[in-house]
DNA sequence: GACGAGTTTAGCGAATTAGCTAAATACTCA
DNA sequence: TGAGTATTTAGCTAATTCGCTAAACTCGTC
């Protein structure tokens, strides 16, 4: 993956790794995903530049509000890879499935 | 995962991903893996150190070396985990597998 | 017990990161 | 166009991180 690196970093804090979650479901609003932290609408939107540099998500404007949404082959391909690298024996039932389904 | 904090802090720098890579095959003394890499042994005792603390890699002492083995049960768990609760049903299969296999 | 090899600990400096507030930008609606 | 809402950008600070060198520790051997 060539851009496992940025990914790797995205997933190293834990705000961004739940703003992923948060967007499990469906596609939110920056402010939505802000609502759900402690924190400042720059830091949210900082995090979100992140997660978007990495691909882990994507975004779209409606109207007033910039919507955010997850990509979730951006985090399967980079994490999967990276175990498949890791540890193949292990994963190689796993890889024969995810390949046939893909 | 309770650790799952640390291990994806871990993993966000690249020489400690390869570490990882190059453990995969058997054990290898500090000194084994450093030479491996472009930078002091202080700094690969360092990254071993993270990767210990994260349950990443285990050690023993054999005379003189320390010997340094991948736990991948870990790093298997960790982010099969993190892919689980983000992408429920992508992995959906994948973890049922898995259940089976342990 | 002293030496040598292997490794870690201590301590420092430069770079990165995550948070904040204030200000700027983008869009909608009257 | 002017006001209001949503979001980002700019600029700052404090904390963390990664690299280094020097020093300490551990183990086997003489």
């Amino acid at each position: 993956m060539r851009n496992a690196a940025r990914v790797f970093r995205a997933l190293a804090d834990p705000t961004r790794r739940q703003i992923l979650e948060e967007l499990k479901r469906k596609e939110l609003a920056a402010g939505e995903i802000g609502a759900r932290f402690a924190i400042s609408a720059p830091s949210i939107s900082r995090h979100l530049a992140i997660l978007k540099a990495a691909d882990l998500v994507s975004e779209r404007r409606a109207a007033n509000r910039i919507l955010y949404r997850l990509e979730p082959d951006t985090l399967i391909e980079s994490l999967n890879g990276y175990l498949s690298a890791v540890c193949p024996t292990q994963v190689r039932q796993r890889r024969a499935i995810t390949a046939r389904r893909v």
